[in-house]
Parts: C-alpha cells; sequence; structure tokens
DNA sequence: TGGCATATTTGTCCAGGACAAACATCTGGA
DNA sequence: TCCAGATGTTTGTCCTGGACAAATATGCCA
C-alpha cells in the first residue's frame, strides 16, 4: 500500500509513480536496469527504488525514441545529447508537408493561447465545414501535434491544451449538427475505444462523420470493458460498433480485443474499427475504414444493404 | 511479450487481460489467490494463468464492493449468491434522499435512453441555471449514478453512458456561458486532475462555476502530470491551479501530490482543490473547496485580495 | 530483389518473501 | 458519552532472479 507518488523534498519517484508518468511498466523499468545498467534509481530505507527525477526525464525521452521505432539496447543507457539527436531525426520528414492550418495551430501552441487556438479552430470549421474538418483538417491537424510532440518541440501540457480545445470545438459543432433538422435513421452506431485506449480525438471525429450521414450515434467515451460493449450493443440494439484506435496501441492487443468482441456480439452486428493504429487489418466480421472519408460511402453501402435485405421478402 | 488478450476459443484471460478489465492490479490477483484460493485460474502450457470467464465476472462483483468498502478478506471466495446479496445492501441508505430528478435519470439509464437522458439534462440546465446544475443538480446525479452502479443497479456502460451525456449537456452550456457577453477577467484559472484521476466530471462542474464568475478559465483535461502541471502554469500565468479529486483516489496520494505541485510553482500562484475526496484537508499553500457552491465565494475573496495588494502602492 | 530459416532482443510472467500503510479494535481520560 | 491515542490485523505493493515466447533483426538461397 505504500505508494507515495514522490518524495516531499528532493523529488524522488516511486516505481508506480514513474510507471505512471512514463508508461513504462514497472517490469520492464526493472529489467532494463538489470540489462542495461539504466535507470539507476537509489533505495531508500527498505530497498525499493526512488527515481531522480533527471532519470525520470531521460526515460521520457527513451520512451519517444522506442514509441519512434527505436530499439530499447540501442538507445537505453545513452547521454541525453544523444538522445535528443536522435529525436530531432525522428518524425522530420512530416515537417515538409505541413499545412498552413497546422503551422499557424503548432505556433498557437507554441505560445499557449488557448482562446486563439480555439478561435482559429472554430473559424476553420466554419470554412471548410464540419466534413471536411473532421475528415482531413482534424487528423492532420492532430498528427502535426503528436510528431513536433515526439520531436520534443512541444510539453505534454500543450498537447493536453490541444487535445482539451480541439474537443471543445468539434464536440460544439457535432451538437450543432445533431440538433440540425436533418432526420435520424438508422444504422445505429455505438462508439467506444478499448480499456487500452485513452484517446478520444479519434472516436469524436469519428462521431462527426456519422453524424453528418443522419446516422443515429450514441457513444459510451473511451476505455469501455470489451464485455460491457457488448451488453451495450444489446440494450441500445445497435447496428454498428465503432472503435477507435491510436496509433499508440499495439496493433496486436487490437487484433485481440477485436477477436474478443467479435465473439461476444451476433453477426448481425457489425465492427467497423478505424484509427491510426499501423497493423489493423480488416478480418471476418470486422472491417477497417482507413480514412474517416470512408465512412460515409460505407454507411450509404450498409444502407444498400440493409433495404436490399428487407424488401425481398 | 505475450500479451494474448483473451484466448481464442474457450474465453479464457491472460492475467494482463484481466488486470484491465477488472481494473485489479496483477499483484493483487496473485496475493488473493495465494491468501483466499480464489481467483483459480487454469494454467497454459507454460503455466501462465488463464483465467475463466466466469471467474473474471465474480472478481467485477468482488470489485464493486471492495470499492464500496467491503475488505477483501470477508468478500473473497464467496459465492456469487453472497456476492449478489452484498451489493444489493450497498448504498440503500442514500435512496431514501434521492431526488425526483436523479430517479428520473437512473429510470432513462436503465432502458438505455441517450436522447431521452440528455433531453432531461438539458431541460434542467435550462429550468434552474448552469450554477445550480453545476453546484447541486449535478453532483447529487453523480453521486446517485456512482451509489446505484455500486449496489449493481447499473452497468458499467450505463455509467459511461450517463458521463457521456452529462459532460455533452454542461460543456454546450459552458460554451453557452463564455460566449454571453460577460467581460472575462482574472483570475486566471488553470483546470486539471493529477495522474491517477481520470475522472473529468468534477472537473467539468468546477469549469462552470469559474466560468461563471468570469475566471479566465483554461483546462488541461484529466490525468496531467505533476510538472507539467507546475509548466503550465508557468507557461500561462495562472494565478489559481484548480485540481479535482474524486472519491476513488486514496487521500494520501493527493495530499502527496499537492505537496510536490506546491514546491513546484511560485507562492504567488494558489492552489485550490474540490472534490468527493474524503480526506482531503488544507494545508500552507492549499485550499480545500469543500462545495462546487463555495468557489463563487472564493474567487470574490480572491479579487479583493488581489485589489488591496495591488491599490496600496 | 524478395521469401524463408535462424539468431537476438525484449517484454511479460512466475514464485514466494517482506514490509508499511490502511484499517479495525481496544484503552484511558475529559 | 465520546474522542484521542496505542495496539493488532489486514492488505497492496515491492523485491529478486529466473524463464520463455513474441517481436525484430540477420543470414541465406533462389
Amino acid at each position: 500500500m505504500t505508494n507515495s507518488d514522490t518524495s516531499d523534498g528532493s523529488h524522488l519517484m516511486s516505481i508506480a509513480a514513474v510507471e505512471r508518468d512514463c508508461g513504462l511498466p514497472k517490469d520492464t523499468l526493472r529489467v532494463w536496469e538489470r540489462r542495461y545498467g539504466f535507470p539507476n534509481p537509489l533505495r531508500d530505507r527498505h530497498d525499493e527504488r526512488m527515481y531522480p527525477a533527471d532519470q525520470v526525464a531521460t526515460l521520457r525521452l527513451i520512451r519517444r525514441l522506442v514509441e519512434a521505432g527505436h530499439r530499447p539496447g540501442k538507445v537505453v543507457g545513452r547521454s541525453d545529447e544523444d538522445l535528443s539527436e536522435l529525436l530531432r531525426q525522428v518524425g522530420v520528414p512530416a515537417v515538409q508537408v505541413i499545412g498552413a492550418e497546422a503551422r499557424q495551430v503548432l505556433e498557437l501552441l507554441g505560445a499557449c493561447d488557448a482562446a486563439g487556438l480555439r478561435d482559429v479552430l472554430h473559424a476553420t470549421v466554419l470554412r471548410d465545414g464540419l466534413g471536411a474538418f473532421a475528415a482531413e483538417i482534424g487528423p492532420g491537424l492532430a498528427e502535426a501535434v503528436g510528431a513536433a510532440w515526439s520531436r520534443g518541440e512541444l510539453e505534454i501540457h500543450q498537447e493536453h491544451l490541444f487535445t482539451e480545445q480541439f474537443t471543445t470545438v468539434l464536440r460544439s459543432a457535432i451538437n450543432a449538427a445533431q440538433g440540425a433538422g436533418l432526420p435520424r435513421r438508422r444504422p445505429r452506431v455505438l462508439f467506444s475505444t478499448f480499456p487500452q485506449e485513452p484517446h478520444s480525438l479519434g472516436l469524436l471525429m469519428a462521431e462527426a462523420m456519422f453524424t453528418l450521414e443522419g446516422c443515429l450515434g450514441i457513444s459510451l467515451g473511451v476505455q469501455t470493458p470489451i464485455p460491457e460493449i457488448a451488453a451495450a450493443a444489446r440494450a441500445h440494439k445497435a447496428d454498428i460498433l465503432a472503435i477507435s484506435f491510436s496509433s499508440m496501441i499495439p496493433a496486436l492487443q487490437a487484433l485481440a480485443g477485436l477477436n474478443e468482441l467479435r465473439a461476444l456480439v451476433p453477426e448481425t452486428v457489425e465492427i467497423w474499427a478505424g484509427g491510426a493504429c499501423p497493423g489493423l487489418r480488416p478480418k471476418p466480421g470486422v472491417s477497417v475504414l482507413r480514412a474517416l472519408s470512408a465512412i460515409g460511402p460505407a454507411v450509404t453501402a450498409w444502407r444498400a444493404r440493409e433495404d436490399e435485405g428487407s424488401t425481398p421478402e
């Protein structure tokens, strides 16, 4: 039950605190220490690891690199300078194709200008429409922000700020679209993410696209246990389960989860998976929508199938 | 790297999958098995625990009871009937004082009527105003839903649905209030929760209250690492850091986190903590606002202090 | 070049022991 | 009667060091 997040004075952190702050499991932290000699935490009087703040900062750098594809054995133990240098090389190609929109957003984020950011996003929605914003611009912005973060150009709190403002703007646009007369009809779509996936942006953009198609959308928010998603599908009589995956989630976990879900709901309920997760592949009973712009046609096709299936009798 | 979420055919789950689905740490699952003989998972060919679905379901019941205050030693190992019986007794006293509003909400949740739920919440905001909704009705509803869940009357997905609809309604009301003319001025308030705290409802209600007072509010969303909150405070020139704690969070963790944060930001930045966390106590440099209705007077007092401090020169 | 077999790296799991924080219970004083 | 403090029990988290399979890299042949 010892769970002192951090020490009082000297900024030491327990292994549990480091796990949360860096996203590295305790087992991994211990095995890195055993194999590579880093991290090299102090011990408190009861021989428990206490990580100094600078080692935690280094661990965050390492995590970024590992996520970007570097192998732990090659980067754990190297100096902060080396790591920063490697970080600078990551994601650089993306800067070239970055849009004017994204540049402006990154600038505002750099200046921590929350109100300005919200205004720009809002103006973009008004100018280009919710469809283009959710399907094209939004994902582009999210990717640009993610890349900037992994390059070390943004702090975590600035990424949080972006997420928050983006969510606010998009949600209010979705509300407006829902209120705007358009008759709602099937398919009835249930949105959520798996327990390992806390990112809500992809889900929200998908919700926008389905809303524009006049679907009956119901969101469960993020991180719903898989059996609960299945239970909700029954309770809401859902036609489609829309599950969102960010690029952070291991593809294997995603596929295993989709298998589990597929086994728990009847065949008549479709499962549509989407998001930036690279290894996502369609399988029997599970469609994969590579881009958000594919949602419109897919819904049209679903409705055609539905009509076809019901009229012949 | 073995991370098979669930087995293929026979609905067996690995310890990692159970940890995610039930929210019980691996270490706890193992030590319960050692001490109480339950859970009692099968082993795969490499001697790794594989939990049958029914044991996982029982673990979910147990988790509810433990969260409601029962001691593991008294409930782990008992029959499903016993557990369900205990669950029925939990939170019963609260039913007496439940309001008409809450009853209606619980009914709609039971029926999984998302649209009806949103309409009722929206109507309540319009009738009683954002202030009363955020400060009085909202917390009451959240408590009623939490109690109903711990009594086993609601599924997790229904609680998710409530959170989602509540968030949508409250956020759109906040947006409306921000748009409504009222001049924004200091204090500049930064909202977030600590990394262990994923609940956003309390934060959102607090944001509503500060917004009504005409403050300049900026939300970082939930689960911001503590050093990042401090960095954001500098970047945004915040006057007040508003940190929200649900009743789920251990008081000691909360206090330790507040200590750490206090040490990282200058004395001129105030820290205001609030939420349902029982053990929360004020300390030097950290105020505790027991109820959301206390926010209004507290802001007034802050402004008085500010004027007093700046005019004498 | 591309496909396949082999080697290395790496994350997760296991057992069983230890201990401090959290919680329950008992005790004495206002 | 009730509250504060001392004492005992329960419980979650941490430890070590070993093991192995999935993931990744490397070598080889067509």
